[in-house]
DNA sequence: GTGTATGCAAACAATTTGCACGGAC
DNA sequence: GTCCGTGCAAATTGTTTGCATACAC
């Protein structure tokens, strides 16, 4: 998400201050969220949901401090205490995942029906591609056999150039 | 590298200062960052041996912080700066690597000679297990061909917990 | 009414940067 | 003798924390 033309926007947050979002995030999505939070004693903010909201509203990556911008841009602004405690939130119950790829900043996504994937970093220009290989699933299970764990998630960033022929 | 108990000693970096390494790190990586300075028109600094040096005689990951501590407690002494600075010379000629787990350092460990591997990390402890598996090799495979691409490297992390049964 | 969530600003921690000096070349 | 590399300290940046107020319950 550059801070220029990327939407993370459809954002009818200010509704979802009084009403708890009936928006345009998926219906399950938000039942997901609202009885996470109500099984771990966590108050259902406007707040919440509006980041909810906004986080699936958008395709691909996004950091922090573009979703701060996007959020102040529009009528729904939250702190960036608020945005880091609710993504935390949001992890703990499998809506978003976070990357750390090669750079400082944390990067998330939302992750709820969307197909498992990893991805491959270029080098040149930072693009960010993704992919999905079965193989991946393979490596897990003979893991959990080999050192009898239980996998929780993985990373997997292929870094690559482009091919110059 | 726990700051306690665990070597990354072996420093005779002090005879370095004078004398450019003879010390106990093998002989091709000090020529191989040797070739490396020279064909890229940097000085072979004193420092700069010591703390291959120092990398060198470690097994295992480490953090700048245990680094700088380590060559600080013993006799040779470089500013984090410094070894910030190297670190990623060595990274640049393939001599360490670079790995950001969970947290917020990153951790970094030699690879000449070393198996290429990855990282399982258990959840409860932290503690990081290795091993290595053909798959990702074939992964890889696919994916220079699919997206006409040159892969540089890759990280895989599988986050785990100990079975209980 | 209670106590958790929020917003703000200050605190923190890892890394980077600017500058003056020293040493590799 | 040059000028790159070093050390130091200050600056930066992403994230966390403490505290007073607000509102979900």
């Amino acid at each position: 998400m550059s801070t220029s033309e990327t939407p993370l926007s459809r954002k009818n947050a200010s509704t979802a201050a009084k009403k708890i979002s009936t928006g345009p995030i998926h219906e399950q999505v938000r039942e997901l969220f609202e009885a996470y939070l109500e099984q771990n004693g966590h108050r259902k903010t406007p707040e919440r949901f509006a980041i909810l909201n906004e986080i699936y509203a958008y395709e691909g990556h996004f950091d922090i401090e573009a979703l701060f911008a996007h959020m102040s841009a529009n009528e729904y602004r939250v702190s960036r205490a608020t945005l880091y405690n609710t993504v935390d939130l949001l992890i703990d119950c499998n809506l978003v995942r976070k990357h750390q790829f090669g750079d400082k900043v944390a990067q998330y996504e939302k992750c709820y029906r969307v197909k498992q994937h990893d991805h491959v970093i270029l080098a040149d220009t930072g693009e960010v591609l993704e992919f999905c290989d079965p193989r991946i699933q393979q490596i897990k299970a003979t893991l959990e056999e080999l050192f009898d764990i239980e996998v929780l998630h993985h990373n997997l960033n292929i870094y690559a150039r482009k091919r110059t022929h």
